[in-house]
DNA sequence: AATGAATGAGTATTCATTCAT
DNA sequence: GATGAATGAATACTCATTCAT
């Protein structure tokens, strides 16, 4: 591979490449899948791959990288305008358990990377991103009393951790409930965690009182 | 290897390889640790590996098992005598997180395997074996009404995600709680999600009307 | 290996590794011949071998099929046009000796095979077309009255067993006849074996009878 | 090993050893054959067969050895006592035949051993001795004009080389004759190759003449 | 005699990467 | 841009043989 420009064609070229490799990759894992396997997907000669890529883990990356943000993104739509933080909690959640339900093999690829070690920072940093995102909101939740005190970030990673669960029993078909069902019961599962309802319970007396 | 009566000298050479084995899987993973890297590590001959065991993957999975168990044990010990349903789960999350503290190297380990596509399925069964033993304890709280109605199941799976997101946490040095702290977090925030606290409030309620 | 379109260049090299292959597992039968010696005889680096081919026994088989073909075509050659059965089964026998002369390496390969037990079949396989090539040409002298009766098969395997003997013992050095000389003796040998005399015998006294 | 003197149970135990070696010799081969499947066979310890076996392949050739002593006790025992040499060259090949159905595995090692290039000599140097003990006899055939002239050498090994193949066509069930029916075509075939035929019939027309 | 432990040389095969055309 | 050829380091696994007890 060399620096580059590429040709209109070059540039489809490599994409096709890239999609065929995500594929891959998501089904087979990282090891399992040989470059070979990649090239003859697409059709193409072995020489070929390193016309477009540096090596095979540079792929990789660029592929996970690429599947983080776009999940990313589908948050950011999902929750774009919402102002309640509890809310943009919740539409962040069902956003991901969407995200994940339409693009199977997005997300297989990203568990496949976490369970490479070489991969493991990569996966840790995306985390670390999501819960970022996540621990913002919670963060507002609380400056707004709708969450009792607590460490925004630590609250955040048991959040993420939660809905990735979720995902991938329902991707494996563990569970049967429709999207929305399981929508619904993670979001309700994690404002519960937060302690979303002891607010409003408190809430409710407090105004009883009044 | 072949089928064997292994003598005292014996057994205790093939336990030396499966704990030095362990230690090198945990550090580097399953592809990165090479049967020669074992061996050399416990000072015996290549050949002497497969007097012991049958192949590298064999002993891997033998490892992760063992593992798996030994969790369960700690966490059996720490329930034993208890019959509280509700103290029976915050005693078992505790000990998962003491055990992950105090053998950080199985831990590892299995996070390792976790990341191995040809292993998915054995940590997937070992998650499993988790959520059931967790799912059996809920069903008892729901049983009593310390819980709120819903499926144990599916509720042990959201319990057995933030026990390890913690514990993997806490390993990486990402929380600088200390682990009694920890656990005291980890609980309350469980007990939250699966809804203790709004039956708690609910109880205290109904006592208050009579 | 892989399923692939070679170039001029690598038909020309694939044939280059077969060839060498040959001679080699002629010269010190199959296990003795590595696939280190393979390439190394043939100038190139290990991995090639596998661009060509999918593992040793499988070449090895590739060879011992051709070599078997190769005798047949000089059968067919040697016989081609005769119409006499007894001459095609004579033609036939002294094409079989002199292909085994000429080509001595494609005849210590073919033994070989057949002294491995994993080939075993392969070569059972090769001397059964070869009896049934033969059993032809015994089975129309018969009906024509050249031969007396009998099982064409069953004959036809003595043929080809007393060829395969007296190659051997011509190849081996153990007798100091000239090839034509060996071919004379072995072809009246078998012509006898399968009766001819007795017929041209009785012939003769039937011709004198009229 | 060590040269020895052994007891009467070491004796036993060696033989033991032998007879398990011989059977998985005939059956898998050479190669295929491993120290650890005889032993285990005879169910000792790896160790002991070097207690009382130099290695494997001196193991080997005392059993090809055994083997072709047998036959040609065989063989002696059939022949004794009868004076015609045309009817020792009969019995000779009807008792090949017998031995080799009613001792098939002790058949198969010999085979076995003649396919491994490390034993042809030793294969070789057995069909020799063979075609000795034949030639001896047709000589003698000769000699009394009972075979036209010929080198009785030579037409010795192509008497070997056919009752070997039909002896195997007909371990491989190739054949479905019985046995007495296949002795009396492999003795005629034999008998016809060598003339015996021709020669009948010039001496009846001789005897006709005066 | 007998056992099970230990050795280590030997070999096939894989696969990312580079090269020549 | 594209192809197929070529490289070679890396690695799991086998098995006859020897050793200590």
């Amino acid at each position: 591979m060399t620096a580059q420009r590429l040709t209109r064609q070059g540039r489809k070229r490599r994409q096709q490449l890239m999609s065929e490799a995500a594929k891959l990759f998501a089904h087979s894992g990282y090891y399992a899948t040989r470059v070979i396997d990649i090239v003859k997907s697409a059709g193409v000669a072995k020489g070929l791959f390193y016309w477009y890529f540096e090596n095979k883990e540079t792929l990789f990356r660029e592929i996970i990288k690429a599947a983080r943000d776009d999940l990313r993104r589908a948050q950011a739509r999902a929750i774009e305008g919402e102002k309640d933080p509890i809310k943009r909690i919740s539409k962040g959640i069902a956003a991901s358990l969407r995200f994940n339900a339409e693009n199977e093999h997005l997300y297989l690829l990203f568990r496949s990377a976490g369970r490479q070690d070489r991969f493991a920072a990569l996966v840790e940093e995306s985390q670390q991103i999501h819960a970022e995102d996540t621990a913002a909101h919670i963060a507002a939740a609380i400056e707004r009393s709708q969450l009792p005190p607590g460490d925004p970030m630590l609250l955040a990673h048991g959040v993420v951790a939660t809905v990735f669960q979720y995902a991938r029993l329902s991707a494996s078909g563990s569970v049967d409930m429709d999207l929305d069902a399981l929508c619904e019961f993670v979001v309700s599962y994690c404002l519960r965690a937060l302690g979303a309802s002891e607010v409003a319970v408190a809430r409710k007396k407090a105004r009883a009182l009044h």
